[in-house]
DNA sequence: GTCTATAGTACGATAGAC
DNA sequence: GTCTATCGTACTATAGAC
């Protein structure tokens, strides 16, 4: 991976991210160094100051694109239908998007603790929008008598925690393919909520 | 805390043990130096030596240790009864245990990277002891046809990591009592295997 | 048993050459 | 745009005084 000197802005930058993204995911935020992420692009450590105000923006950064991104395509799935379908919908979306960005993922949940207190409280607001969205389905789908939930909002950590452990154990390749995952899920997800999965 | 020269050996140990868990619950193994574990206890960093090989066996020590402790605790409840008794057992224990060691808990899920290879492979062993035993029982209540599980092994990562996932919400003194959390969710977890809780 | 002092290394970030 | 070089600091771990 020798390098030459010369220009590469364009493809310096997603590279740093894409380095610095991996290797947070594989050893932990702190336990990376400007040296290793550089290392790993092929350029002096300096240089990604060129990219980064410092360490902390580029965690930042990684995190809220992530959720952004999450937020972004989560509002596609989210038109109308009965409860039922947007929990199955919602789960089976979940599942796909998370397996999809397994370092993402692990790093938004893992390294929170390494925010800033101001970056803290950005992230955590965006995700609190994303759970939301599960927490609006089952509201929906307990006032119709749709769902049979003793509490809403406990049942919505539950399932976020259910349907994100996938990210934990799935390997591609494995007994078990994406698309089976996702339908067992959400039918676990659908019977935890008191609705058997229509079949 | 201020402290005099002397011999503290015996309440020392503890201590550095105690404030290596807190602090590393709190900002991460490798964010967490042992100099700030000594000033916690109010030693120098030196003397921390006297009582780990290096900063590696705490974190190691402070794992094994959590996780021995829980089989030993879960031995105790695993003793006969139909499959639905034995998970509704499991998922009150689970959720008791881990909410009375939200720092022992935290640490051993989220430092495994942070872990030698050979410390790895001994803590995935217990770990992997500790899951074994609610797959047994959801294999159980599958054989017998007290669940319906179209496959036992998936059904209990999504059911640990369910249930684990408490420790990331819950309060003492919130809205819902400990008492009350471990029976939503030992409600929830009989109807994600497809059995009605008995009421 | 704990201290002070330090060896040896690595870190984040910056300055200035090319 | 990237490099080399470096500043100032912090780290893990050890040695030896008390």
């Amino acid at each position: 991976m020798a390098r030459k000197i010369g220009s590469h802005s364009e493809i310096t930058g997603p590279r740093i991210r894409e380095a610095a993204l991996r290797l947070f995911a594989r050893h932990g935020f702190a336990a990376v160094s400007m040296r290793q992420i550089a290392a790993e692009v092929g350029v002096q450590a300096g240089t990604l100051y060129l990219y980064t105000a410092d360490k902390q923006a580029l965690l930042f950064d990684l995190m809220q694109d992530h959720l952004t991104e999450l937020l972004t395509a989560t509002s596609q799935i989210e038109t109308g239908g009965t409860p039922t379908a947007r929990l199955i919908a919602f789960a089976r979306f979940h599942i796909g998007y998370h397996l999809d960005r397994p370092d993402a993922v692990f790093i938004a949940y893992m390294e929170l603790r390494n925010l800033s207190p101001e970056n803290f409280a950005t992230i955590e607001h965006l995700r609190r929008r994303y759970e939301d969205r599960l927490q609006a389905i089952l509201q929906a789908g307990s006032d119709c008598g749709e769902f049979a939930l003793p509490d809403a909002r406990m049942a919505g950590f539950a399932l976020i925690a259910m349907l994100t452990g996938v990210t934990g154990w799935y390997r591609e390749g494995g007994r078990l393919s994406r698309v089976e995952v996702q339908t067992l899920y959400a039918e676990m997800a659908l019977r935890a909520v008191g609705r058997r999965a229509p079949d």
